[in-house]
RNA sequence: GGGCGUAUAGCUCAGCUGGUUAGAGCGCGAUCCUGAUAAGAUCGAGGUCGGUGGUUCGAGUCCACCUACGCCCA
């Protein structure tokens, strides 16, 4: 609020003033302190009757909140506070925390400078969970604090996937699954390092990739033995390939002793070549490439024929502790698509303990071992004489084995990429270790109906990433080798013949006979428990933890500790109405969600998603710490406020698109949308403090002016379509359509109105504009309630008279957050109203058009404006609306432009939309048969069109009536005029500056030139004064102005007298341009 | 390597089932308007609508292939 307003705002006014020098992240804290003084948080939270269902999305509570995460809460939160101001009573709007996993461990383990698990051994599993646990809590302040900050409304009393009663419930899911045979054991190939003895994650992998590693390369052969699989395609070929090589490439030969069969392409042809009169089995097309130039072909197999066939194994492989191996399905030819025959053979060695598990999966393969989680070759090799060695350092004892036996073609060496262990460099292996497995699969039909249900936005994730990735399931691995975790509760004696999976902690108390009220679930104190079968001996806990992801999927049965209790509360907690995460959670968290619910309860987890796409720095560049291309959310937050950014994220552009992010563009957000707002409440305050407006006195119909009546039209739309977005949880579009309201409502309502609030008599045309702007103003503050939820409450109190008063007006929520969704009232729509305006707005935009290239300012009047509308509906509006056109154009008359006017030239083009598909080929034809038309013949066609009569042409012979819809009419502009067009509509101006207008041009001028000499002597708006005014160069243009618009002058400048004359001594003094010339002008202070 | 998405003005983004002159905001330049406004209006410069081909009377829009980027998976 500036000095010289102040003066004019007095006590006893219900609005408080309105700076329009706004700081919005001090605005922020202030109203952050009233609603925890005034408890709104609380009282929205417990508000509601009718079940809306949310689940938070646990974040993982191990490191500092980003703008990924404004991101995702700011969307979650403003579907929820639509939803409540609805009416809804918000299920789940509680917060969660992931708390499990391997992140937590590595964080740990780097602060205790940990290198693998044996140190995490060695230390205690105790004490390194306990800091596990600890360390989620690290954050957690930081965490409450950035939520609270950005208005993310949640109950703090959320969940954590570590508490005993969460993990509870996870074992009764995972006795479901047990129960139904959904839990089963197989192997799973993982990246392991040997000397850490653990299993690394894709991550870790990543960072541990060595380009140029010198390895072996060898082309090994395998004896075929002339026998075949029974009633396989190669079983007529076996015998008369007996004794010849099938050759295979490897650059890892410690892998051969596990091999298990060899796989060719089924498509590809094969060629058995001699070499040194020795068969060789090798791709016909890499014949001459693998086994040289002095090979000869002797006969051609297609790849598909040699399946079947069996071979001698280089080594026998060492079956799987525990396994039972059908040596029957070892040793034989497979043919499979991903054979390669870019490189290589043809012929590809199948070791599926070493990397081949799928392959070895789908053909029923026996997994076979020849080296150990230690990375040493397994003893059964000692004889050979490699047994006990380091894999790598094994493989050239293998190589030359093979040479001795005659099984090597040829070998050599090569340098290409491998993996070694980020921490101690060791090379790492492929290495199927046994695991624990959901069998989603069996429910891959259920997973894809119940997708359909789903509606996702954007659209395409349902069919597009998510439901690929459903249609290619594979079984859920969800067993880890890890501490921090849900321990898997499952059961075993020593060797392994005898499980038990426990689904409660009331049966584990059972099976041991004693209380275990107190006992932390987690390890190693759960590893503990054990009991005495009486046939089988002693019952222990596998060492397995769960996979984090199986916590968090399963935090809808979970969070509520169901099925132990809250039943009710699940029941109608289930499905979600609502999630919204990233799009990286497809295959993350709403995967996990859809696959449990979907195997639990055979229904979808959640039925609306929003799936978010990531944000980008200022270049498209992901951010990330290495490259130093963060931007804090605390940065912006101090910059902009909070408001500001989550305007920015709403309206800037879809949520499914990756963005580009960057402080101008909040910054922009701020200015383009928020100010307009803010200013235009801001000019209601102003005004309505001064004329000590109140709300409620209601005004006749009759007293609203159009433009009253096309605010309120437009505002009703508006709240229509903004709720049927919200309904189809569309944030963007309604964002867009409210700050298209705010501007028209800012530039064309206000500013047309300024007279209306600013004139000193109150009547009830005042009344009417201040019922409709403070209207209008309320209602936006509801609207925008859920996207700012600052700046709304601001306003919306104020507006409410709490600001001054401290208690609302009657019957009015407290809170904008607590108050009612604006309904929709049909009455109050007026499409042709709003139509009309449209026209009248687009006449404004070409008149000024026109003026500019004709270099007319808008304050010199002009005689008359012709005009011609694109349709006769448009010319209805533009003539409803002629007074606001004349006014804002400053011109005396308005003509329009009929098709019997002489005065200008028509053309024709074909309407397209509707002529194209009617006449198709003959387009062109028509187009130009339509141009042709001149003269007399167009003067007449245009008069035909605009009676809506058809118009008669002949094309190639072939005569065509065309209608007058077909048809689009275009004119020249006049002679002499300053003409501006664009969709069918033309503005001519009558460019001619007569002498009266030039005067009555020179006094606005004047005027103008006064008001902000006034302005500049810091006057306050009502101040009278006594006006000098003199001009050397234009004394004459300056008598007759102020002979004929004196009184005008004197009117607009509230001037109690106006001399011609130099002004006393100490008068405020400005130079101005006037006429041709300039003006000097006095100011005294009446 | 596979899947999904994105690519339109210097920047951020619109462009519905193919159809008339491809738009908005920001930024830049110019002019104008203004006693609510850090604002607004108008004009201008700035576009081979990522590329190539195809379907069509007509393609930013549909199809195929390619390129770049992002995400996910291998």
């Amino acid at each position: 609020m500036s000095r010289r307003l102040a003066r004019y705002v007095s006590g006893g006014c219900m609005f408080t003033p309105v700076t329009t020098n706004v700081s919005f992240p001090q605005l922020e804290e202030e109203v952050l302190e009233w609603w925890t003084e005034r408890q709104i948080v609380e009282r929205s939270l417990a508000s509601g009757e009718k079940p809306f269902v949310f689940y938070e999305g646990p974040p993982t509570a191990n490191g500092r909140p980003g703008l990924h995460h404004v991101i995702s809460r700011t969307f979650k939160d403003i579907i929820l506070r639509y939803r409540a101001m609805q009416g809804y009573q918000i299920i789940g709007r509680r917060e969660g925390w992931d708390t499990h996993g391997l992140p937590v461990e590595i964080e740990v383990e780097r602060k205790l400078g940990f290198t693998g698990k044996a140190d995490i051994e060695r230390f205690g599993i105790a004490e390194f969970n306990k800091l596990c646990r600890e360390s989620v809590w690290e954050y957690i302040q930081e965490w409450k604090t950035f939520t609270q900050r950005i208005a993310y409304w949640v109950d703090e009393d959320g969940y954590y996937t570590y508490d005993n009663k969460y993990i509870e419930s996870l074992w009764w899911i995972l006795r479901q699954f047990w129960d139904r045979g959904l839990l089963f054991r197989d192997y799973k190939v993982t990246m392991h390092c040997p000397r850490c003895g653990t299993t690394l994650s894709d991550h870790e992998v990543s960072l541990g990739f060595k380009e140029d590693v010198d390895d072996p390369s060898v082309w090994v052969k395998f004896r075929l033995s002339g026998a075949s699989v029974e009633g396989a395609p190669a079983e007529a070929l076996a015998s008369g390939l007996e004794g010849a090589f099938m050759v295979a490439w490897t650059t890892t030969p410690w892998t051969l002793p596990a091999n298990a069969a060899l796989a060719v392409n089924p498509e590809a042809m094969y060629a058995l070549a001699e070499v040194d009169g020795q068969p060789l089995l090798v791709a016909a097309s890499l014949v001459e490439r693998v086994l040289g130039e002095g090979a000869q072909v002797q006969r051609q197999i297609q790849g598909s024929d040699l399946v079947g066939l069996r071979y001698e194994p280089l080594f026998q492989g060492v079956p799987g502790k525990g396994d039972t191996v059908d040596w029957a399905q070892a040793y034989r030819v497979i043919a499979d698509e991903f054979v390669s025959l870019d490189d290589g053979t043809g012929v590809v060695h199948i070791a599926p303990a070493y990397g081949d598990l799928e392959i070895g999966r789908k053909y029923g393969l026996p997994t076979l071992f020849s080296v150990g989680l230690d990375g040493k070759v397994l003893p059964e090799y000692e004889e050979l004489g490699f047994g006990g060695k380091f894999f790598k350092t094994a493989d050239t004892d293998i190589t030359r084995n093979l040479k001795q036996r005659g099984l090597m073609f040829k070998s050599g060496r090569v340098r290409h990429s491998y993996p070694f262990c980020w921490r101690d460099d060791t090379p790492l292996l492929y290495y199927a270790k046994p695991s624990w497995y959901i069998r989603t699969t069996a429910y891959k039909d259920d997973l894809v109906d119940n997708n359909q249900q789903i509606h996702w936005v954007p659209e395409h994730i349902r069919d597009g990433r998510f439901g690929n990735w459903l249609e290619n399931n594979i079984d859920w691995a969800i067993s880890r080798e890890r501490y921090w975790g849900t321990p898997l509760p499952i059961w075993t004696n020593a060797d392994g013949s005898h499980m038990a999976c426990i689904g409660s902690l009331e049966e584990l108390e059972q099976k041991v006979g004693r209380s275990l009220r107190d006992l932390d679930l987690h390890r190693p104190y759960v590893d503990e428990v054990t009991w005495e079968d009486p046939q089988h001996g002693t019952m222990r806990r596998i060492p397995d933890v769960a996979d984090c992801w199986f916590d968090s999927g399963a935090m809808p049965v979970a969070q509520w500790h169901y099925p132990f209790e809250n039943q009710q509360l699940f029941e109608s907690a289930h499905p979600a109405d609502y999630i919204c995460e990233a799009v990286d959670q497809t295959r993350g968290w709403f995967y996990t969600l859809h696959a449990e619910s979907t195997l639990l309860f055979n229904r979808p987890a959640f039925q609306n998603v929003i799936c978010l796409g990531h944000i980008l720095d200022e270049h498209g560049l992901k951010m990330s710490k290495s490259k130093g291309n963060i931007i804090k959310p605390s940065e912006v937050i101090e910059a902009y406020g909070v408001d500001a950014l989550r305007w920015y994220l709403f309206a800037a552009a879809p949520p499914g698109n990756p963005r580009r992010f960057s402080m101008g563009l909040v910054s922009e957000s701020l200015r383009k949308f928020l100010l307009t707002l803010w200013n235009t409440y801001s000019f209601f305050v102003t005004y309505a403090t001064l004329d000590q407006w109140q709300p409620g006195e209601a005004v006749p119909d009759e007293a609203l002016q159009p433009i009253d009546r096309w605010a309120l039209a437009a505002l009703n739309g508006l709240v229509r379509d903004v709720t049927a977005d919200f309904e189809d949880y569309e944030v963007y579009p309604a964002a867009r359509r409210i700050e298209r309201f705010v501007d028209e409502l800012s530039n064309w309502y206000v500013r047309r109105n300024r007279r209306r609030f600013w004139k000193s008599e109150t009547d009830v045309d005042k009344q009417a504009a201040y019922n409709t702007l403070y209207t209008c103003l309320l209602t936006l503050t509801k609207l925008t309630a859920p996207f700012i939820p600052f700046i709304s409450e601001q306003i919306y109190r104020n507006l409410t008279g709490q600001a001054t008063s401290g208690t609302p007006l009657e019957g009015v929520a407290e809170s904008v957050h607590l108050a009612r969704w604006p309904s929709y009232d049909p009455a109050l729509t007026d499409e042709t109203l709003v139509a009309d305006t449209e026209a009248l707005l687009n006449a404004v935009s070409l008149g000024r058009a026109a003026r500019k290239t004709a270099n007319l300012k808008v304050r010199q009047p002009l005689a008359e404006l012709w005009l011609r509308a694109a349709t006769p509906a448009e010319m209805m509006g533009v003539r409803r609306f002629e007074a606001d056109l004349r006014d804002e154009l400053n011109v005396k008359q308005v003509r329009y432009l009929e098709a019997a006017s002489t005065i200008v030239e028509y053309r024709f083009k074909p309407n397209l939309r509707l002529l194209g598909k009617k006449y198709g080929k003959l387009v062109p034809a028509l187009t130009a048969a339509l141009k042709d038309l001149t003269g007399d013949a167009a003067r007449a066609a245009a008069h035909a069109c605009e009676a809506g009569e058809p118009v008669r042409l002949t094309i190639n012979g072939q005569a065509l009536e065309l209608q007058a819809e077909e048809i689009l009419v275009e004119s020249s502009a006049p002679e002499g005029y300053a003409v501006a067009e664009s969709d069918g509509m033309l503005v001519a101006l009558n460019t001619t500056v007569t002498p009266e207008l030039r005067l009555e041009g020179a006094a606005r001028d004047l005027v103008r030139s006064v008001q902000d000499a006034r302005k500049q002597a810091g006057l306050a708006i009502a101040d009278r004064i006594a006006l000098y005014v003199t001009s050397a160069n234009e004394a004459a243009l300056l008598q007759e102005t102020l002979a004929q618009w004196g009184d005008y002058v004197r009117g607009e400048t509230l001037a109690t007298s106006l001399t011609v004359g130099d002004a006393p001594e100490g008068a405020h003094t400005e130079q101005a341009e006037f006429g041709d010339g300039d003006a000097t002008l006095g100011i005294v202070k009446a």
